[in-house]
DNA sequence: ATATGAATAT
DNA sequence: GATATTCATA
């Protein structure tokens, strides 16, 4: 078994626009130029290195990654239908993309993508100089962490794959493996995450138009599996986690980030916030599965 | 001794 | 509102 590019299934990921024009077949799914190769790549995927206890090493700084890889891209394919954390996975380490809370005009730098494939990235805010690199990246008091969609989304995958109720910080940190994302920074997001999920569960079910009822729930909900391919429950009796989708239903969306943009707005190309939408016509089999046999997505 | 989760603070 | 930090406790 060794690497193999599928060039059909390419660009999928994120559902976006971009398209091969006009390029020679050998050329497809090669690196557009500009885009870099992953400066640091995990050798093992990440749920795999968890499952033999392999933690990730991290002892770059943020500066030394942020110095040798203006952008890292990804091609973090996830899941077409079922398990998104396959063998066939690539990992990538992502560097979170902070915002400097202190004078922080303008970094003409921007994170640039060419091609589908939905690739990830973030690019961590070059402090003012060099500041006294002293102290581990654990020591030094970092700056806030903003939750691009991408690595929401990476959270949300891994949330959903451990399941929401053995999914806790330290291990979603870890398989995450996200350079530069801190337990409490998860914990943060875990928490808000975990408010949403009871959010919607609340109105999708006992709030419903509809029976309400985990027995013939016909609620419509959407489930798990659009681009998150958060369908992969029924291991361990995880549930299916919602992606977090704000819904166009009338005057009632649930999710839980939503107004919130204005950092960096280049020209709808990336980088958006979590604008994930759908166009869920309902009626199609929106039904949730979620509350399966437990009928409990929080217990303590 | 550590990690978690809720509350609270920025 | 989003993220960080504190704090009781598992």
């Amino acid at each position: 078994m060794g690497k193999e590019v599928r060039m059909s299934d390419y660009g999928d990921d994120d559902g976006e626009d971009d398209e091969h024009d006009k390029v020679p077949e050998w050329e497809i799914g090669l690196p557009e130029g500009d885009d870099l190769t992953p400066l640091s790549q995990s050798l093992v995927p990440s749920i795999l290195a968890l499952a033999f206890s392999i933690i990730p090493e991290r002892s770059r700084t943020i500066h030394d990654v942020d110095r040798a890889s203006r952008v890292t891209i990804s091609s973090l394919r996830s899941s077409s239908s079922g398990n998104g954390y396959s063998a066939a996975t690539e990992e990538v380490v992502v560097v979170v993309d902070r915002v400097g809370s202190s004078s922080h005009g303008s970094d003409p730098k921007k994170q640039r993508r060419s091609d589908g494939g939905g690739g990830e990235a973030a690019a961590v805010d070059s402090m003012a100089e060099e500041e006294g690199d002293s102290g581990t990246e654990k020591t030094l008091k970092r700056p806030r962490l903003v939750w691009t969609p991408q690595l929401h989304k990476r959270f949300v995958d891994v949330v959903d794959h451990l399941g929401i109720k053995s999914a806790v910080p330290k291990t979603i940190m870890q398989l995450m493996n996200v350079e530069g994302l801190s337990r409490e920074n998860v914990a943060s997001h875990l928490q808000k995450y975990r408010l949403y999920l009871k959010r919607i569960q609340g109105l999708t079910t006992e709030d419903g138009p509809y029976s309400s009822d985990q027995l013939f729930s016909s609620t419509p909900v959407p489930p798990q599996s659009f681009q998150d391919g958060g369908g992969s429950n029924g291991a361990t009796g995880k549930l299916g986690v919602p992606s977090m989708i704000p819904m166009p239903v009338y005057g009632n969306h649930v999710g839980m980030m939503q107004g919130q943009y204005h950092q960096y707005r280049d020209h709808g190309n990336e980088s958006n916030q979590y604008m994930m939408q759908q166009q869920n016509r309902f009626g199609t089999m929106v039904t949730s599965p979620s509350v399966g046999g437990g009928g409990d997505v929080n217990d303590k």
